[in-house]
DNA sequence: AGTGCGATTGACT
DNA sequence: GTCAATCGCACTA
């Protein structure tokens, strides 16, 4: 496609994770797949640091968190509660394992493809969850430790409109709970949770 | 080797 | 609003 804007450069990604994660309201994320290709701009993300207790870095590298320790710009994809993959981008310096959960998007183009992914049509049902986004995209664990900043399958591009930024809490967890590094486009339909949280 | 627990979703009352 | 499904991983021993 024409207007297939170029991948988001390493350089582009701003080093801080707080900033990485207001930076990437706004931004289109795209995956290409044999199927075709999938577009949503990203509305919704949350920052996960270092010495954060709901982050899965909290206690050092392991198996499952190693993507978060890559230079900023690789996917982390791991699975919750057994049954809903999420999407998370490497963020912050490299080696410090932060990264920025991808919690909404809406959807922009692959529609289509997207509602037979979910079984679902309704398009605010599509993607506002993390892990509706991911079934949305068919984002798999072939993905985790992906380049995005080079990637073929899945990458970023440059941010679309002016969106006004809300902040709250982060969802579903229960350590370091009442934090303020939810990130979300106010006003914004594809957001996920009930309105009382992006007001 | 065993166990408890989620960065959720969807179906149901 | 409530609640079960579901499973890989990290922690304990």
């Amino acid at each position: 496609m024409a207007w297939e804007p170029a991948h988001l450069t390493r350089q582009a990604l701003p080093s801080d994770t707080v900033e990485m994660a207001r930076f990437l309201i706004g931004a289109r994320l795209f995956r290409q797949t044999p199927a075709g290709l999938l577009v949503g701009r990203i509305v919704e993300t949350e920052a996960y640091l270092t010495g954060d207790a709901a982050s899965h870095a909290f206690r050092g590298p392991t198996p499952r968190n190693g993507p978060m320790y890559l230079a900023r710009g690789h996917a982390y994809v791991y699975l919750a509660y057994g049954t809903s993959l999420m999407l998370n981008i490497s963020s912050g310096a490299e080696g410090h394992g932060e990264a920025v959960l991808i919690r909404a998007l809406e959807p922009l183009a692959g529609i289509a493809l997207m509602q037979a992914a979910r079984g679902r049509g309704n398009l605010r049902d599509l993607a506002s969850g993390p892990g509706k986004l991911a079934q949305a995209l068919s984002v798999d664990f072939a993905l985790n430790g992906h380049d995005m900043c080079r990637g073929e399958s899945l990458w970023l591009g440059p941010p679309v409109g002016t969106p006004q930024i809300g902040i709250s809490k982060r969802i579903g967890i229960t350590k370091d709970a009442d934090r303020p590094l939810r990130f979300y486009e106010r006003g914004n339909p594809h957001v996920s949770g009930p309105r009382s949280l992006s007001p």
